[in-house]
DNA sequence: AGCTTAAATAACCAAATGACAATACGGTTA
DNA sequence: TAACCGTATTGTCATTTGGTTATTTAAGCT
């Protein structure tokens, strides 16, 4: 597989960091990574899967917890755990009968967070709009 | 309309940045608020959308400037600008025959930033996995 | 006015996604 | 072993999504 490892990587994170470089066009970006940034991003882009792992940051939780907390079927609450788990966002540990899932990449309440910040701001920024007719 | 503003809105933050409260159940969020937080992950969730945001960040670009350097038709470069626009994330300058688009909502690098630091340190980790064998 | 170019929209198709119902699996206990 | 519980998987469905082609709108230019 090998996703051109070290160098492109490097080059990527530069470009993105390099909010204000004034080139005309962008150096682009792989199909590859584009393809892996966005399926992270993907994995955030429903509901349940937020509602699961805004769960989990409560700590640990077995699938049976999850299932009374989202309100969700127990085959929907295992699928999204299963997709989740294979892109390393969440952790599995078993124990007897017993299936109990923790956060595994951290970065997701980072991401979070800077949405709800701007989701924030934006809104505010609509709230004074108002405020100010 | 009135997305339960303020109140909730603080509650959601606190809540979502508290990543170590030993609560047992976190306070759940609500279905709306879901929603909206999935929805901005879902427009970064597709590689055409994150190649012409990508493309916006060396600035200002023409709808044929930005087929051009996506290689992609030019209705469907259309289409997608039409949703990152009616949802906040960029912006459109009409002049004369020309339609420029930018940037709307620059927290959209930070969390490309988040998700690519979170991929780098993640194959740090597999590598680091490969050279201790 | 007519022609040309840029951009948006419409209509449509194929693929991906998320939900549910039913079933299978695996470990624990009787 | 059988019965039971928690979890995973499969098959199927409706919906959504991203792409295409064809067409329309709108602004400049002769």
């Amino acid at each position: 597989m090998n996703h051109k490892r070290e160098q492109t990587v490097d080059t990527t994170i530069d470009v993105l960091r390099a909010h204000n470089t004034s080139k005309d066009t962008a150096a682009p970006l792989s199909d590859e990574m584009l393809e892996l940034i966005a399926q992270r991003f993907r994995l955030l882009a429903d509901p349940m899967r937020l509602r699961i792992l805004h769960q989990l940051q409560g700590g640990e939780k077995s699938v049976t917890e999850l299932v009374q907390a989202t309100e969700a079927s127990q085959p929907n609450v295992s699928k999204h755990l299963s997709t989740l788990r294979t892109h390393g966002l969440v952790k599995r540990r078993q124990q007897g009968n017993l299936a109990y899932f923790s956060i595994g990449a951290p970065f997701v309440f980072d991401l979070c967070n800077t949405v709800c910040d701007s989701m924030r701001t934006e809104w505010e920024r609509k709230q004074n709009l108002l405020d100010n007719l």
